[in-house]
DNA sequence: TTAATATGTTAGATTTATCTAACAAATAAA
DNA sequence: TTTATTTGTTAGATAAATCTAACATATTAA
């Protein structure tokens, strides 16, 4: 009985699960449903049908396990928060709890090339060297803070050589 | 009968009444299925939602009108859509038909903080005067296709000084 | 102007995700 | 080891969004 493509919520489920294996060593029914917010009759309904499509081993009382299966797609869906996350944070410093929950929101649906695009992007955008080229990070929060543009180098070390 | 809160559902509901509108002079109830791929039945439902909330007048067998709220909510959507897909082509150079379906799924749901400092972000970027200041967006799509950097101007030119 | 076609509506079923309330099992405390 | 508390399960209800199929109204064409 297996499936290929889970809903977001059944995501969210696997999901929260990983974090709690790897922040607590194990994952419980009444955890799972802090996490996500609901009652814990949600999360043995959730079990069910992950357990159905083989993406959890759970028995009655026991701790829940994530199949191979269920914990290669929580960690793809881990690095799509990341990623989200990162940009957020890094790039146009949301503050961390917003942050976390537009990631939350996004990390199900968005297209591999958006991901993709975004993953070069930030690491672009983060290996900028300062000095060696304009710090894009500092200068986009002077810009967004003061709407002015910080003094161009390029522009100043040109006016220098002609002065020369 | 009024809401504070509408669905995504809803909203996409909202959108495309208001893009027909636009294009057509008029929206039908054919016309907004085909549009959300959803069978006329379906919207027929919606509809009476949105009427009950008021932000559509509709009468049986007659187009659809959005109401003044109706009209707020529904250019709000396309503002955060526009915002979104101004992202999502022109600084990651996403295709356009895969920018815009990722940009219904988050046009309804992220934060206010995440669109304002996105439309910052990408006035920031795209400003950026060639020759001036590096051109941000041809160099990241040189990095995203070669993996290397375009040469730095400022550290030439910074030579250039010392060896004068 | 009638018949054919297109469009819109209704009723009722289905799916997904949630809840409450009653119950069952496991764990902790007395 | 009984009792109390916490945790997990089940059954059944609810809500949102969709569908199909039958029907109603409009529109178009003969």
């Amino acid at each position: 009985m297996k499936k290929n493509k889970l809903s977001s919520n059944m995501e969210d489920y696997l999901e929260a699960i990983a974090v709690l294996k790897a922040k607590n060593g194990v994952a419980r029914v009444r955890d799972i449903g802090k996490l996500l917010s609901v009652k814990t009759s949600s999360v043995t309904s959730a079990l069910n049908t992950l357990s159905k499509n083989s993406f959890v081993a759970h028995e009655r009382y026991g701790y829940v396990e994530l199949t191979k299966e269920g914990e290669v797609l929580a960690q793809q869906v881990q690095r799509r928060h990341d990623i989200l996350i990162k940009f957020l944070t890094d790039i146009l410093t949301i503050d961390p709890k917003i942050a976390d929950e537009d990631a939350c929101k996004m990390e199900h649906t968005l297209s591999p090339q958006t991901f993709q695009k975004l993953t070069k992007f930030i690491e672009f955008i983060k290996t900028c060297p300062d000095g060696q080229r304009p710090d894009w990070l500092k200068s986009f929060d002077y810009h967004f803070k003061t709407g002015r543009r910080r003094r161009c180098k390029i522009r100043e070390l040109k006016q220098k050589l002609k002065m020369l």
